[in-house]
DNA sequence: TTATTTAGTTCGCTCTAACGAAATACAGGA
DNA sequence: TCCTGTATTTCGTTAGAGCGAACTAAATAA
């Protein structure tokens, strides 16, 4: 194959890679009976930790009232819990609860079984190459999407 | 690196590319003025080609009222055309517009230069590599999806 | 102590996007 | 032709998520 060739096939595999993540994240929030808001504010708890309320509106750019009902929502469905901070007794404190979001592991299953299969076909070489090309790649999103704030 | 941290890096990656992605396209709907919706929809025009409204109700899932406020939306928007069928006049045709979305395309100049970058840096092997990668990891993310459906 | 600022919540409102039911326009067979 | 079924639209309604303004509680400065 041609480097050009190759180069068109890496342009158009890598947008539809991107798509299926898209589909996958949004079913697995549908699954789980979260909108996009929801589902950012809880992959935000993931990545960071337990935030206090205005934290969060600082990371999603929602205002304080949102973010009040955003918590609400999310504590009636029992995948986080409010804890007063004890240093600061104003401040609410969101901690995702894992027990609320354990039972949704299975959604997982097959995309972590399907790329167990896929990975155990290379050989370490190959996989270090793949680590550095994900990372990269992910490196280039994401200065793009700030590029676009 | 050990195969057992290797393997933990690559998920680990692999949920961060994810997340760039879907933050990258949830950026650029944005700019482009588009909600959830509108953007999936776009994207099965862009996908499948010119589909008529019911065609797009099966593949969302939304009735066809709501289709018809959804293409009207992006009519509205300039991001696609209405064309009666002239086998069947019942139907109607929707078409993404390329003068309405053509403005748009410097929004991926970031990422496509990135990503040219990027490919730059690897060898015709590898890159065969990551293309295949990419198309089998895209498979794995499809079938996933749909074993949610 | 008292006043001011800060963190979060509550309230009332608005806007959007979805829905079901009824209407419209056309196709295709009896 | 006339009738039935199909594709889309229109209409009226509903539910959700966001906002600003007013409020409560707690920290901090005067």
């Amino acid at each position: 194959m041609s480097r050009e060739r190759l180069l068109a096939a890496l342009a158009e595999a890598g947008r539809e890679h991107s798509t299926t993540a898209v589909m996958f994240h949004t079913a697995v929030s549908a699954r789980m009976g979260l909108g996009m808001t929801e589902a950012k504010a809880l992959d935000l708890l993931r990545r960071l930790g337990p935030l206090a309320a205005g934290e969060i509106a600082g990371h999603s750019g929602l205002t304080p009232a949102s973010v009040s009902g955003l918590i609400d929502r999310l504590e009636r469905k029992g995948f986080v819990r409010r804890i007063r901070d004890t240093e600061d007794r104003r401040r609410v404190i969101v901690e995702i609860r894992n027990d609320g979001v354990a039972g949704f592991g299975a959604l997982f299953e097959d995309v972590v079984q399907g790329l167990e299969g896929l990975y155990a076909t290379y050989t370490d070489e190959q996989l270090e190459l793949i680590l550095d090309f994900l990372r990269r790649s992910a490196e280039v999103q994401r200065a793009a999407t700030a590029g676009l704030g």
